[in-house]
DNA sequence: AGCTCGAGTTAGCCAATGCTAACTTTTTCG
DNA sequence: CGAAAAAGTTAGCATTGGCTAACTCGAGCT
């Protein structure tokens, strides 16, 4: 109802791009060591022209860092916000499954709700996964 | 993981100011008689200009329809999905307050994450609603 | 060494969604 | 009635996040 409502969500979707880049980077250096543009291209379905238009723009905001033909490499801030986002993930996609979904659909789903869950609601949801459902 | 994953919640950002501004003109006809540009300056907190460039797709999309200086109608296929839109939202809203959300909370956070809910899940949540939470 | 081919870069384009500023129309009120 | 205020329109602009096409770089193979 409150008009900023609206705001928020606006933001929730401007800093989405970035809390999955900087995850699926943090993912690719785990797995493989490096991650190179080519790793995103696969996991965004983007083209490599755009991936490598956002990893500027994640430049530019301090997140990673890259030099021409090297891989991608995370700032300290970087790592801080997979990490951060990578959690909160993680309690969405677990609560899903909690709740029943399959685990297809709950990878699906979470990827998008997990931007637009506010700390009450991810304490609500965590509260679950430790302690069980609420009472009634 | 699957690519296709990113595809979907493109799509559903892409439908996602269609789905809220077809509710809220719903909402101010049901609560007023007639929505007015004005309304969803306040509700979106956004300004004339962009209402208007917005009503523009949304005619020319076939949900709305305007004529200059009138209120802001909605077509049979923007009614359906205003009716569709908030039976959704209602379901997310309600079953994050039975999870113990505050109201003010669930109302922020249930109007981002309604878009991002299949119907798999939508269904897991309608049923909490009906029938309590899942055993275990 | 030289070539080829995959990967990366750059330029140029588009649509969506926001904005301000200037103008027009309608409504309201003295 | 007429002026001021409110509402609506239009023009022009920016950013994000997509795309294609053309070019460059570099790793690896013959
Ligand atoms: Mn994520
Ligand atoms: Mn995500
Ligand atoms: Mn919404
Ligand atoms: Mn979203």
């Amino acid at each position: 109802m409150p008009s900023k409502t609206y705001q928020r969500i606006r933001l929730d979707h401007a800093s989405e791009v970035a809390e999955d880049y900087v995850e699926a980077i943090a993912d690719a250096i785990a797995e493989r060591g490096v991650c190179r543009a080519m790793d995103l291209v696969k996991h965004f379905a983007v083209t490599h022209a755009t991936v490598n238009n956002t990893i500027g723009r994640l430049q530019r905001d301090g997140l990673v860092v890259t030099e021409p033909y090297q891989p991608i490499e995370l700032t300290a801030a970087g790592k801080r916000l997979a990490t951060q986002s990578r959690k909160r993930h993680e309690i969405v996609e677990g609560f899903l499954r909690r709740l029943g979904v399959s685990a297809a659909t709950a990878a699906t789903d979470s990827e998008g709700i997990e931007h637009h869950v506010s700390k009450e609601t991810l304490n609500a949801m965590k509260r679950v996964l430790t302690d069980g459902w609420p009472s009634e």
